[in-house]
DNA sequence: AATCTAATTTGATAATTATCGAATTAGATT
DNA sequence: AATCTAATTCGATAATTATCAAATTAGATT
């Protein structure tokens, strides 16, 4: 998972940080100027400059007495540009269950015993059941109507919504004229 | 002063935001299931996408029971690619007071009656001072050491080191051999 | 070496906000 | 028309974080 963009985010989603990076833009500046300029308490300032300096956007040169910060413009160029690449955000997603929504509705409308409470009327909890119940064919096996309606008898007892369901959604297919079935 | 760019990086400064926007960008989802799969309320779910919703970044579509919301992906390119220009880096710090540290500094440094309590040692410090001393001469104006001296004596009596500094410094200027000086 | 000075760190507080549950709303299905 | 359903809004709470003051640190000047 990817806390590094979530915190190039965060660094940059509060207005004194936007001023100071703005301010650097300009001209570097040391904590005790941004301070001045931006009306806050040196400490502040270097709370927030930490932050900045944590995604790489801002750098110190010690110069005598002072801590005199830069904007590094080019990592502040080369990371806006890829922000909303397809990898940062395949990333952000990474750890997301893919299959949470379907077991949502399967919890929703499965009986212990693995029986149906209802077929759901909504198109998208239908295609989740659907799904579930695709899997007690065994792929590429041929399979006659009364054997489909035997399996699918164990889930509800309107066997014939669920057969035709099941090939409408293109989860099944049927032989044109004959009254074969099989899961690809 | 453009609340616009923090909102933007406020909407995005969130992991299960972010997580929307990634999976938004495979395909449109219902709040129902991005609430599963996020494994959040639909309210909070909800609360989340009108933040995202609010700086343009997604939108919905009524679908039968369904809300369904896509990414617009046009506002995603386009708000990324100038972030950071100059519009925006601007834009950032046109509400901070230029003087304020020069302000801070005189405040520290000259009492009630105008004179200084010491010469700043710090360098930025002594340079706000000058910056402060200066506004005492006339621009364009020629004065004679002496006039310079008598004039500089009201803020310390170090006149010798203030008129070097000042020198030095840029803001005023010597004529060669003569004892003639001027602010430009 | 002793003294200054700016910066940082730490601890506490106030403000913001993510999250949830309950109540309400808007729309679709029957 | 009556009933469902998903979404939103509202109110409350927990978690995060911006801010400051005080204490400490690191470095430079004298």
């Amino acid at each position: 998972m990817s806390d590094e963009l979530v915190n190039f985010f965060k660094a940059l989603a509060d207005s004194n940080r936007l001023k100071i990076v703005g301010l650097l833009a300009q001209q570097p500046y040391s904590v005790e100027e941004l301070a001045a300029l931006l009306n806050l308490k040196p400490s502040t300032v270097s709370h927030h400059l930490a932050k900045l300096a944590q995604v790489g956007l801002v750098s110190a040169k010690t110069q005598s007495y002072y801590n005199v910060y830069q904007l590094d413009e080019k990592a502040l160029q080369s990371k806006s540009q890829n922000l909303f690449s397809q990898q940062n955000l395949a990333a952000s997603v990474v750890d997301v269950d893919a299959d949470a929504y379907d077991n949502k509705v399967i919890k929703d409308y499965v009986r212990k015993d693995g029986s149906l409470k209802t077929i759901p009327a909504q198109r998208k909890k239908l295609e989740a059941i659907l799904r579930y119940v695709a899997k007690s064919f065994e792929a590429n096996k041929r399979y006659s109507e009364k054997k489909v309606n035997e399996i699918l008898s164990k889930y509800h007892e309107d066997t014939a919504s669920l057969r035709r369901e099941l090939v409408g959604s293109g989860l099944m297919k049927r032989e044109g004229g004959g009254g074969e079935y099989w899961r690809e």
